[in-house]
DNA sequence: GTTGACCATGCAGTGCACCCCATCGTTTAA
DNA sequence: TTAAACGATGGGGTGCACTGCATGGTCAAC
């Protein structure tokens, strides 16, 4: 069992990020002492923060992770791993129709 | 001369997001009556407001937006322009590299 | 002159994902 | 036992680009 310091710095998460994912109930302790509300986190909370920090990366949404959490077995997962990914697709096709207006208005410019 | 709502109905922007851009001395009034405060936009107004309507688009944030109205003969203009070119196609590539990370997961997860 | 549309101002709120701080209680090692 | 290190809580702040609202002044048409 971890307590919040030393399981941030194992996960790479701040004690921050730690006590608003489990304000959110994105990431619960695996315990907290009635007693003093201590948080307290074990392997299978590292796991856990790992995938997130995972998913953080991907760019997943704290509304996002958190329909991947709502189930153990990780169903959702991969589907909306897909989804993700297909978001990113569509922004990447979006930027580039950016790009395509951008050289457009630089080139409309060019005759003043 | 027109008046914010005639004005922010040919523009397309907003009233409240001109009163927002004046405040933020993006896009000055071509007059405010000091009487009454009323802001009163012109047809250079228009032209500035639609370049910051194409800009907006491209992704420019306000700060940049400011940058270029900065000087009125828009020599950074093309300079900003190339330079959030640079940026998104950076960001395009950023979004490739997490699609690559996203499918690498996907099929790490292939053998459960 | 009155009514209704229009305008201004100040300020709070939005969404996202945290960060920071003061205050106070707890644990741990010497 | 005591002091340092650690923990919790509540609440405010951050950045971005606005949006919304209450209040009160103003203008145009009839």
């Amino acid at each position: 069992m971890y307590r919040v310091s030393e399981f941030a710095e194992i996960t790479g998460l701040s004690k921050e990020t730690l006590r608003y994912y489990a304000e959110v109930g994105l990431l619960e302790p695996a315990y907290t002492d009635p007693a003093n509300r201590y948080r307290y986190y074990d392997d299978g909370s590292y796991f856990l923060a790992i995938l997130l920090t995972k998913l953080r990366h991907f760019g997943f949404t704290i509304q996002e992770m958190t329909e991947v959490m709502r189930d153990e077995s990780f169903e959702n997962l991969e589907v909306l791993l897909w989804q993700k990914r297909r978001k990113i697709v569509n922004e990447i096709e979006n930027l580039k129709g950016k790009i395509k207006e951008i050289d457009q208005f630089i080139d409309s410019g060019k005759d003043e």
